[in-house]
RNA sequence: GCGCCAGUAGCUCAGUUGGAUAGAGCAACAGCCUUCUAAGCUGUGGGUCGGGGGUUCGAUUCCCUCCUGGCGCGCCA
């Protein structure tokens, strides 16, 4: 699909094998950094060159004249080097290509390969017990272009959000707001050791008070822990919906312990043998498992007797496998990477059927926060952070998503605050939107329907600029991108294609005029304008930014 | 000490799974608005791809080793 290439490499692999190359000869095309090289080159020659026992340049020659040139899609074949076969594309080729994006329109980008299996995606996750922050607002940007990703190439994607609504810290939770309902009641304030000092834990308990007015003392601890759970669920939910992340499904921690299934994990892992007592704690053999040391499954009476986190994080991740999801993805912050091996391990030891590396993790490194040239040290329980919402507010949804995508979530980042501020109108986001909105803008001076734009009607001989030769191409690209970024779960592969492509947009705008041209080349340039806006609007919709029509 | 991630231009980062002369943005400097948006465009300068070995036609990419930074290594979550 991407520029005829599919075609050329399955002539390559023909000749290959005319040539007596094996059968699983699988040539790498790619497109030369240089494009006076050409549009495409492979460098198949240089590594058949061995096994078949010839020379590079010999072989690559004999390639050349075994091809079919129509059959390729191509106008011509160079050597080149140590043996690079360099391959311009037939004008017909790209022509076709742009004729099929436009016919394509929303859809073009869109692979069939997931072929609607099901697959889901865990982000975010937070424990009820704060506003979200920075950390989760990478997550929650990575989370949900991830599963538009998949979505794009064919997986049905459900998105869920586990709430850690239980354990220690939820107890922790339920006492700091105890201790400012006492506080309001006018006792001195004494928040718990590993309570939560935050000042929304006051506001929680204000609220509390007014609509518990038989409790003002805040004896209740039950309703003081079920209220502050539900108000923080509500407010993340809220700041949530401002980032525009919409879940599918909401999973409570609470639920594997109320129905049960915290309990039949734990027999069932017993059960087959692979869990061992000692010091009057609970282990499970994780060791079998690639662990490095076993670890403790339920704490010894003096410690509580309670499950560890990972023993509901087991039985959680059954229950994925259980709801038919044979494909699931956690996106995860690196602090939590030793969950992975622990996770996987106490699936395999259930022995019921469930591969060896599910679920699938992407951890995105951490995020540090710069404020008035200092890091912000963000300790919830401290109640120091910058939230999710605040940078919303700075900087916007949009900037904000783009500024967490446009990188690789294993390198660490570093949000600065102020110059995110400072800079928001020279974020490169808005360099990307202004090419969408610039094409627009062509349409509506011109009192143009772009959904008219015929492109079959139109001679592609008149884009002879190499700008434009450059950016169909590079618009034909957009599907390979999409199926690498997929397949990689690498969102920022998107960004860095459409900044890319819109510097090209921008540089083809400012050389060729579109309006009051001659009519075969304005039709034509229209063709190329809408082509262009096209797919900056599809990966925009992808990554879940806007794509505005004017600015 | 062990494990995971990273180290590329002054700064923030890409680098198509091993290719040809290593690229963008910002910052610096010099230019471009009577024509569809100057949130843009053109040009200049800027590099020991952390160091050292190895693998091969060829290494920023793969292997080994060392250095530096982050994260983790709990009967916390």
């Amino acid at each position: 699909m991407s520029a005829g290439a599919d075609a050329l490499r399955a002539e390559i692999v023909r000749a290959s094998r005319a040539l007596g190359a094996p059968a699983d000869v699988a040539p790498l095309l790619e497109r030369p950094r240089d494009p006076a090289f050409g549009d495409w080159a492979t460098n198949v020659a240089m590594v058949l060159a061995k096994p078949l026992g010839q020379k590079p340049r010999d072989l690559a020659q004999r390639l050349i004249d075994t091809m079919d040139r129509n059959v390729a899609g191509i106008s011509s074949a160079e050597i080149a080097g140590p043996g690079f076969i360099n391959f311009r594309l037939d004008a017909g080729t790209v022509a076709r290509g742009i004729t099929a994006l436009l016919a394509d329109g929303e859809h073009f980008g869109r692979a069939a390969t997931g072929a609607g299996s099901p697959v889901v995606v865990e982000f975010v996750s937070a424990n009820p017990t704060g506003p979200l922050h920075v950390g989760h607002g990478r997550q929650a940007a990575l989370g949900d272009a991830i599963s538009s990703l998949l979505e794009w190439t064919g997986w049905r994607v459900s998105r869920e959000f586990y709430y850690n609504d239980s354990g220690v810290q939820i107890e922790n939770l339920a006492l700091s707001t105890q201790a400012r309902v006492r506080e309001l009641g006018g006792a001195p304030l004494q928040i718990p050791e590993g309570g939560y000092h935050g000042a929304y834990i006051a506001e929680i308990a204000g609220r509390y008070v007014a609509e518990h007015p038989d409790d003002a003392a805040g004896n209740d601890l039950d309703a003081l822990r079920r209220f502050a759970v539900q108000e923080l669920r509500k407010e993340q939910d809220l700041d949530m919906q401002a980032f525009g992340v919409k879940f599918e499904t909401y999973y409570l921690e609470s639920s594997l312990y109320t129905d049960g299934r915290v309990e039949r994990t734990v027999e069932a892992l017993r059960a087959n043998g692979h869990t061992y007592e000692k010091d009057g704690a609970l282990f499970l053999r994780t060791t079998d498992y690639g662990d490095d040391q076993d670890r403790v499954m339920r704490k010894s009476a003096e410690k509580g007797g309670t499950f560890t986190y990972f023993v509901p994080d087991v039985a959680y991740h059954v229950t994925k496998w259980e709801r038919g999801y044979t494909r699931a993805i956690n996106v995860q912050g690196a602090d939590h990477h030793s969950t992975v091996t622990r996770v996987r391990a106490g699936l395999q030891a259930l022995g019921v059927g469930i591969p060896q590396g599910y679920p699938e993790y992407v951890l995105h490194q951490m995020v540090t926060v710069m404020r008035g040239g200092e890091e912000v040290k963000i300790s919830k329980r401290a109640g120091s952070y910058v939230t999710v919402r605040d940078l919303i507010d700075e900087v916007g949804r949009d900037a904000v998503r783009y500024f967490f995508l446009m990188r690789k979530g294993d390198s660490q980042l570093s949000f600065d605050v102020d110059l995110a501020r400072s800079q928001s109108e020279e974020n490169p986001v808005y360099y990307i939107q202004m090419a969408h909105a610039r094409l627009a803008n062509i349409f509506r001076v011109g009192g143009i329907d772009p959904s008219a734009i015929d492109a079959t009607q139109v001679d592609f001989g008149q884009l002879a600029l190499v700008e434009e030769t450059e950016l169909m191409k590079a618009l034909l690209d957009f599907p390979a991108i999409v199926a690498g970024a997929a397949e990689a779960l690498e969102p920022h592969r998107v960004a860095t294609y459409l900044h890319d492509t819109a510097g090209r947009i921008h540089l083809w705008y400012h050389k060729a005029h579109v309006l009051n041209e001659p009519e075969p080349l304005m039709n034509a340039r229209l063709v190329l304008a809408r082509a262009a806006q096209q797919v900056i609007r599809n990966g925009l919709t992808m990554l879940g930014i806007s794509a505005p029509e004017r600015m």
